[in-house]
DNA sequence: TCATCAATTGTTATCGATATCATATAGTCG
DNA sequence: CGACTATATGATATCGATAACAATTGATGA
């Protein structure tokens, strides 16, 4: 069937450099393949000539260093790993950004996998990961399956959970609390004068943010005694734009007379406000309507959407310092927890006056 | 300054697995190293009982393989590589989740790079990838430095650009044509009475998409006999849903007739709407708007905008499946164009009734 | 002037798995 | 029954760089 022995593709001429090794820089340019080594580093000592040389070699040959082999023997991959529960979410994508920027200059580069909001493909990557021997993970969320924790706790490298506050962190936490943030948005509302809260969020568990919104949410309109909160699950984590108008479309036939609805996102908040245009009520006047987590869209769509705006980049950056800093300190770093900020964005989706704009 | 003979980390048990090998699961099995190794592939063979006494041995051990000494040995990297402008669009990072999903039970990992549009960043994440011995490289468009494609050729890997048709491809190609689909929305546009174009885009050639498809929007005008169309550039690539708007606002004022905008991708288009419609402009009634690229968002949003729909994942997919391919065929394929899908999708923001909805 | 030291380069062993070849064992068949 | 084959396993060399240590050189200073 296969075709070996053909002429090879055109664009390998055979003396390229193919399989061109540091030995091999090293004879032509008249050093050992150590020298070589170290002239690709900053730190060692080579004389500022012989480097000069040897890079030249280099670019003429077009040798590309070889880090695989160079991790095995200096027993540093070179990378750091996270995971994230989708690529697809730019409220993530500014993590990733975060921990990329943090990663400049560092030698380190960042291996991406997402999750797709599941533990047990978490789990997957996780040892997908491990395999390649990452100097550290990030993570995102506080829960993982029990055997994630363990291998975890064996590969003996600085974790970061991050977008979270768990009850029993593995190590370091970049974070915050879901829970607490919308119970604010909740109380700065209801200080404005709402008083009959709906609620739309995801179904299951999976998404454990979701799900500490969804109790910031239940707790807080109880303890105001604002009744039990009316709730709407709708489809399993992360819930798109278009699921977030079928909730709301069912929310308001069950309780007509709701006057504001928080959204466990943006994207929902954003398909709720726009299925409501689209039936001819007009968003605040007739309903008002709050997201989480301040995506681009919030700000530019019309009505401009009320939301909590999250650190997203600054988790990113602050996960990998947390990292880099463990790393560089001998991996003696305790468990610590660094709080992100966030903080309400009142605009014109909840505006008690009813125009969103002239 | 560092103090590296302090007690260790406390999650370090000092007998955990830290530098558990291969040959220590082998030697508690009571086998050979290699016959370890063979147990963690399907292929090989290893009687089922072996097998499972090691799988045993190696959860009751908590061992990891470690691949990065494995691929040294079998010169097999285990993965492929894939540069796109950025994760935080979801175009690009549908074409992601194309590549994984093909990856996916080949025994390949996706490592995801972001060039940010530029192709310096480009040329620099190519070397970083190169250093890891990828098994092939997906690259987005077909501009890069010279020393990029030197780096490439020599590489001797695989390689697929795609998103666009290159005028020279490096090897394989797996895409469309972005001026072609341009011209198609015109013409279609054209087709419905419309005579009076505008086009946004962004400023420099940086983003090769949007020039071929603002060169397609002109060129197509142009052959319609419908006067040089009104240009607005704004920002470098990507440009944003609120440069979107600002756009709209700089070309109504040069052009106040324009009676249909094309926008280089659906952020923008979408931008451009709200912000006619926050000026008390109806969409499609005062000005018809369209995108690029069909996002999610331009399926919900009032009024719902017309597009171009762009097979992202199937891109990925494909541009995958191609690799695979010539890895599995020896490295003998030649370069192949693949051609992708595309297709107009008319909705309101262009409705010629101008009624977007009741 | 000779010991000492810093700067530069070389030598050798090694990282941990796997390719390759060798070997043992059991089953097959004319 | 002997040769042959398939299956299962082991022994050893090796992938390509780097750690660790050794060696060389020239400079410095008492």
């Amino acid at each position: 069937m296969k075709n070996e022995d053909e002429p090879k593709d055109k664009r390998l001429k055979p003396g390229d450099a193919q399989k061109l090794t540091m030995a091999e820089v090293a004879k032509y340019v008249g050093v050992s393949a150590m020298t070589v080594s170290r002239a690709f580093r900053q730190d060692a000592s080579v004389s500022e000539e012989t480097r000069k040389r040897i890079m030249e070699a280099v670019d003429a040959l077009g040798y590309v260093l070889d880090l695989s082999a160079g991790s095995l023997s200096s027993r540093r991959s070179g990378f750091i790993a996270a995971l994230v529960p989708s690529i697809n979410n730019s409220n993530f994508s500014d993590t990733a950004r975060g921990i990329t920027d943090a990663l400049q200059n560092t030698g380190l580069q960042l291996l991406l996998g997402y999750t797709d909001y599941s533990a047990e493909k978490e789990e997957e990557l996780i040892e997908a990961m491990l395999r390649r021997r990452p100097e550290g993970i990030i993570l995102t969320g506080g829960s993982h399956t029990a055997r994630a924790r363990r291998m975890l706790a064996k590969a003996g490298i600085p974790v970061v959970e991050t977008w979270e506050l768990p009850e029993d962190p593995i190590n370091q936490v970049v974070g915050f609390s879901n829970s607490e943030a919308m119970a604010l948005l909740v109380r700065t509302l209801a200080g404005q004068g709402y008083r009959k809260f709906g609620y739309i969020g995801g179904t299951t568990a999976r998404d454990t943010r979701g799900s500490q919104r969804r109790s910031g949410f239940q707790k807080t309109v109880e303890e105001l005694g604002l009744g039990p909160g009316r709730m709407i699950s709708f489809g399993v984590p992360p819930i798109t734009m278009e699921q977030g108008g079928q909730a709301i479309v069912s929310l308001l036939e069950r309780w007509p007379d709701t006057e504001v609805v928080l959204c466990v996102s943006d994207l929902s908040a954003f398909g709720a406000i726009m299925e409501c245009t689209r039936r001819g009520m007009k968003v605040p006047r007739d309903i008002a309507i709050a997201g989480f987590g301040d995506y681009e869209i919030s700000s530019i769509c019309h009505p401009r959407i009320t939301t909590i705006n999250v650190d997203c980049y600054g988790i990113g950056r602050q996960a990998a310092a947390r990292l880099l800093h463990a790393l560089q300190s001998g991996e003696a770093t305790g468990d610590e927890i660094t709080l992100t900020g966030y903080k309400v964005v009142l605009r014109e989706s909840t505006d008690r006056n009813g125009a969103p704009t002239a």
